[in-house]
DNA sequence: GCTGGCACTCCTAGTCTGTGACTGCTAAGT
DNA sequence: ACTTAGCAGTCACAGACTAGGAGTGCCAGC
């Protein structure tokens, strides 16, 4: 456990840190704060610090840095939680007025706003398709050969077929088949109605083999092929404004994970599970090409179900309690959305 | 105009530097290619060739670098059409067989797909809402108290929007509703529908007032806040590969460019008009931030109508040929692809 | 236990210099 | 009238070197 005065130090380490991008030393801290106590008390303070594995030194005769145990300590227990702005709040709430019902357009503006309020790279995890639970379908006749069907989940359309269907088949059928699809189906998740034998419920009908499979299609195109849930992103321009990417090498090989949701999302994926905003840095990201980095995360839902992620990464220098209450903010209207638009 | 010799030393310069990004000078490229003459003799030419403006020179002891205009007589004049070997089109076939059919995904794969080939940055310009074509209304009831509002253009789904209507609206009311509107305003564009009084028409059925509002809010809904089409992107990792672009200066305002999708669509809206491949070199661009990078754009459409554009941006110095059949080849299985999806 | 002083370390930025890759020009050759 | 060899001149680039400065650790005195 650290002494109040070496908590002090450490957390004014940290803000300056964030502050400049300048390792920190002892004099500077001293002239910069109101201490109370002088620069040479201040360098053994910080060298028990660093022995201690809160702080590092880059090089000899450099101030000290924050070490990811550091950067933890002062997440945890050293910050004040900030509150946003109120004409940041305002902001974010009239940037919802206007959105698109469109989920994915949602999550996509949702993801653009993030990352520029926060000067860094934002990224969202969308709702995974499979879990979604289904409201509607419809069966549309379309013209003699050709039908189309649409799924309806709780977050809106998320599937559209075109299918062919026998010139026998009238308006009538499909509709009658809707209903019973509804009737049955409500409620359920779609990883649920996928794995079960809807051909036999359309034969059932006296409806033909084909509407069947065209049925099973349907919801099949529901479902991402590739299982992973869609993740965008927004802002990498901010993180060549960072002095630690000045480095092409360490720029490259994050604009790569960038550029890849599946890397994005095994970043976050545990995240859903938290209760509000939480951190991960450096190390703690589980992954060697971006030890540099932390993450701020916060889970989005509604009606107590929580179904995706947002998320800022950005260099682990950044403001913590300032994008936690950002990203915290920025959740709690999208969760409002959400539910105003969910198709009940 | 260039006389052969001439015209050949261009060429050669062009694909030489494409290849090495180094200025080329006069030794290294009688070495290199068989010219038949000694290099102060092709000194004597690129230094008529660089009065001419084909060429210029980085500083007074370097070799030659393509001008604009020189690239462009390359494109135009020089340079042999490459097809695309046949393991790329196979790969490319096989991609969009598998591709999802909700037209944002297939739009943001191909997206992917073409970055990842063209190995620079691919971004594309979706189908413009307000003149895609109407298909189908479907208005559904979800319970006593809410409805449904889908709306389908040739392209699929294009807006869904939960409403609220009175008790005594009944399911069939709504169906009837929706083959009045599907009569009515069947191959309309969406544009020209929202111009229409809609409301109107739900009175003329006996339907109430706020009805009618629900239906036109839907339509409203179908088409962008801003007008402008979605622009998706990807590659920029590539950016970083390439030796003009290690200074951060200069990344950094390309990147601004990428992640704004109003810049990104104003580089190519008026490519929609060209017939097949086209290029854009450095200030043909009209932007003085991406002087250093060209484009290779192409439209893309069905049914004879082309409804946006797919776009390769990298440095000036790219391999026209090869991205040129890339983006053709593409454009043509995406056509294909929207031919067989498009709901009629 | 704190503080001022001091020797020591080591990064950074700036300057300088040699090297090599070009060019343009001239004069001679075909 | 072209072409070519030769040569002097230019200039970016990389490596070596240096001075400056920030910061540390340690020690002796308060």
């Amino acid at each position: 456990m650290l002494d109040q005065r070496k908590a002090f130090i450490l957390a004014t380490v940290v803000y300056e840190y964030v502050a400049t991008a300048e390792p920190v030393g002892s004099v500077a801290l001293t002239q910069k704060y109101n201490l109370g106590v002088s620069s040479a008390t201040v360098r053994n303070e910080m060298a028990e610090l660093e022995a201690a594995g809160y702080l590092v030194q880059p090089h000899t005769s450099a101030g000290r840095v924050p070490s990811d145990a550091g950067y933890r300590t002062y997440v945890d227990q050293l910050m004040r939680p900030e509150t946003l702005p109120i004409d940041e709040q305002r902001h974010i709430r009239d940037e919802f007025r206007e959105a698109s019902r469109k989920l994915e357009e949602v999550i996509e503006d949702t993801t653009r706003l993030l990352g520029q309020l926060a000067k860094n790279v934002a990224f969202t995890v969308a709702p995974a398709r499979d879990s979604q639970t289904f409201r509607h379908a419809q069966l549309i006749w379309l013209s003699e050969r050709t039908g189309l069907a649409i799924i309806v989940t709780s977050l809106g359309v998320a599937a559209q077929r075109q299918f062919e269907h026998g010139a026998q088949i009238e308006a009538d059928d499909l509709t009658r088949l809707s209903n019973v699809l509804n009737a049955r189906l409500g409620g359920k998740t779609l990883r649920a109605i996928v794995a079960l034998d809807l051909a036999d419920i359309v034969r059932e009908q006296g409806l033909p083999e084909e509407l069947g499979h065209a049925v099973e299609a349907a919801f099949q195109s529901a479902l991402r092929s590739d299982g992973a849930p869609l993740v965008s992103s927004s802002g990498a321009q901010h993180l060549l404004d960072q002095p630690e990417f000045q480095d092409l090498r360490k720029l490259r090989s994050i604009l790569r994970i960038i550029e890849e949701q599946k890397s994005l999302y095994e970043l976050v994926a545990d995240s859903m599970a938290s209760e509000g905003p939480a951190v991960k840095i450096g190390h703690e990201l589980g992954s060697d090409e971006i030890t540099e980095c932390s993450i701020v995360t916060v889970p989005y839902g509604f009606g107590g179900e929580m179904v995706g992620v947002l998320a800022i990464l950005g260099p682990r220098r950044m403001p913590y309690a300032r994008l936690m209450a950002l990203a915290a903010g920025t959740a709690e209207s999208l969760n409002r959305h959400l539910a105003d638009a969910e198709i009940r």
